[in-house]
DNA sequence: ATAATTGCAAATGCTTTGCTTGTGA
DNA sequence: TCACAAGCAAAGCATTTGCAATTAT
């Protein structure tokens, strides 16, 4: 019954409110990357008295928390994931805005060889593919 | 006496304006990443009556007829740099905010065949490494 | 001449915040 | 109990835009 990101909230101690138990849930059932508006949305179905501003401080307290991810796409406003195990990247269809996730390690390791050439180590990166649907 | 970006606006067909002028001139001559209110801070030296909507509309113009790239990185305003022949991307030093520019082949070959194998094809990209110097 | 551009200030869109009331541990 | 969270509306910040005056071709 009770969420992965429940589960974090009090594993990190993070205090855990009905809105937050709300937001918490429409995440955990959410498989794509929803703007704020977007959870505002869904999670009014379950509490139609929630306000957006509460929406807005729990992404970014989870986001603070490593609970969930931020992705700041082009041109568009933020869109929240739960955070995964596993690191991957986005590719995002230009003409239908479908968000495909994907991992290559090789590009991965060039990314680190990359920085390291530069004399740095790599704390972050960003790797976003856009494209469009091939014709068949 | 004609910079790069005036060439290119009349290849264009861009009206060249003297607060155009100026903003290309300003251009050309910055090696960094400046944001609006750094290029607006740079070309009021040579025009103190420019305004900074001005900037914002020949930053959009340019960026939409491929004479400036615009690179919105992470957690900070746009920030503008002259559109190079070479594509290449950019490493930031989390620390100093410093931007360095690299180029890998490599990786490039390895985000198309992603694209491919998910069955789009590239039409752009975003990469980003965001690193600290690693000391000696 | 005249369609395009500027400057200004007001408007926008997303996000954050101050404050008062409500509430989880 | 009481430090913290929610709701509301107002504020913030980067960016865009309407409009009247100015300018490039």
């Amino acid at each position: 019954m009770i969420n992965d990101i429940e589960k974090k909230c009090i594993k990190k101690g993070v205090r855990l409110t009905d809105q937050r138990k709300l937001i918490a849930k429409v995440m955990s059932e959410s498989a794509d990357h929803p703007d704020v508006d977007e959870l505002h949305k869904r999670v009014s179905k379950l509490d139609s008295k929630i306000s957006i501003a509460t929406v807005y401080r729990t992404v970014k307290l989870f986001e603070e928390s490593g609970i969930v991810a931020k992705h700041d796409f082009k041109g568009n406003k933020a869109r929240y994931e739960q955070a995964t195990h596993e690191h991957h990247d986005h590719l995002i269809d230009i003409n239908t805005g479908e968000i495909i996730e994907f991992v290559n390690e090789e590009i991965e390791k060039l990314q680190k060889e990359v920085a390291a050439k530069l004399g740095y180590s790599l704390v972050d990166h960003r790797l976003e593919l856009y494209g469009s649907k091939n014709k068949r």
